[in-house]
DNA sequence: GGAATAGTGTCTGTGAGACAGTATAGG
DNA sequence: CCTATACTGTCTCACAGACACTATTCC
């Protein structure tokens, strides 16, 4: 499956796959969900999950079938979206591949179960997964995770996909800790709690309230309907 | 090239090309260069511009060399982002064909030439391209263009992109005439320099002025050096 | 001077940062 | 009472919208 095109270069088929970037917070940290290569290329090492596009399906089908088949978590309850396409021709030793990575963020997950081709699943800090410069994962997905960290920061911005990492019903505490967590810089509580209740659409009270352990009660809320965040949220280091 | 995976899917090789949306600014009017086909499918019909990946390159470069083939220009002055990949199994008739979008923003151009597979490239308003509803270009050009469209206005209310459609040395006013087109409103002029003037990195004085026909002669500013626009120009409709 | 376009100044409302103060729970 | 967490109010400054006014060119 090889041609010469009427300008003189030679072109391949090449395979297609999905790769995910899984994000939760947990503990306090950004996570990524890696899997660890139970064959070559790079076996043994961690990776991002992933795998081949079917032939009948879409892109966006196959990176919803990839998370199931890795966190056994419906992908309904999650947010996805594609990053970007990585197809470097040398990423890859054993061939053309083109691989169609996707953001996926959820809140705090059932432990991993491991898919086909992986020896486990695990949850993994991300300062952890990218600690001095990278190279430690499988093809480019050291890169891949970068992009897919500071796309996450940047879209906690301008959109409201923070209401991602949490389950339903929180608190606007527990949203303001997604913040900071992921900005890993500390936010004043009150101007949070006027920035999201002021934004349309960014949550809807429930009604009901925490019975804490100590402390007084908090307000629980549910996702907003809106997606854009205007006017943004802006980290202070960006300014 | 074809085989069944390890959980009974069955996987193919399959195509990969670059489509472009190349957007420039023209008598007051966004307009997207837009080739016709020379050959099945879709003949006759208006398409985006693109061509496969080749064996040896990578996806960007692909997508530079398809800029230099379709407009002529070297593609060191031009805005060009990757826009999204889209992939659905039947999109193109010939087989599993996955292409990378990418959006290429530049200052008006001399007249497009015909690439290799094309009878004839031209400069076309997007409003025109898009007229009722789509359904006019091949493939799912309708669809990647509509994107396009909607990326870009959203990229200059966050970035400093909208100088790639000036050429250099410009004027405020020519660079405010960008944002009204885009945005189909128009902003105040007092306002908007304010904005630019005071944004660090916008953009950059060359100490030259115009020399106009009528009217007092504007200062020359040439790109800045900053890509990000903090805080942001937003449109009025959006908030 | 008049037309045309560029550029300045200023008033006002909104929204964000800083931070003091109040509320409601358990012990 | 105290502690812990949630929530409210307020002061101030930065910035955006509206818009009046001044500047510089050609005719």
């Amino acid at each position: 499956m090889e041609y010469e095109d009427r300008r003189g270069g030679t072109v391949t088929a090449a395979w297609v796959t999905v790769d995910l970037t899984i994000f939760t917070i947990r503990d306090d940290a950004l996570q990524v969900l890696l899997i660890e290569r139970g064959k070559e290329p790079f076996e043994g090492r961690a990776a991002l999950p992933g795998g081949y596009v079917r032939s009948n399906e879409a892109l966006e089908q196959a990176a919803r079938r990839e998370l199931r088949e890795e966190t056994g978590v419906g992908s309904r309850h999650l947010h996805l979206e594609q990053l970007g396409t990585y197809g470097a021709p040398d990423r890859d030793p054993r061939g053309r591949v083109v691989t169609v990575a996707y953001l996926a963020l959820g809140p705090d997950m059932p432990e991993a179960r491991a898919g086909t081709d992986a020896r486990g699943a695990h949850w993994t800090p991300v300062e952890e997964a990218l600690h001095d410069g990278g190279r430690h994962l499988a093809f480019d997905h050291d890169v891949i995770l970068r992009d897919a960290v500071e796309r996450a920061r940047t879209q906690l911005e301008y959109t409201t996909i923070a209401t991602a990492f949490c389950s339903e019903p929180f608190t606007i505490s527990e949203l303001r800790r997604v913040y900071e967590v992921m900005w890993g810089q500390t936010l004043d509580p009150s101007n949070f709690r006027r920035k999201v209740l002021g934004a349309d659409g960014f949550v809807a009270a429930t009604g009901e309230r925490t019975m804490p352990a100590a402390g007084r009660p908090a307000v629980l809320y549910r996702r907003g309907v809106e997606k854009r965040l205007v006017p943004p949220l802006l980290r202070a280091a960006a300014r």
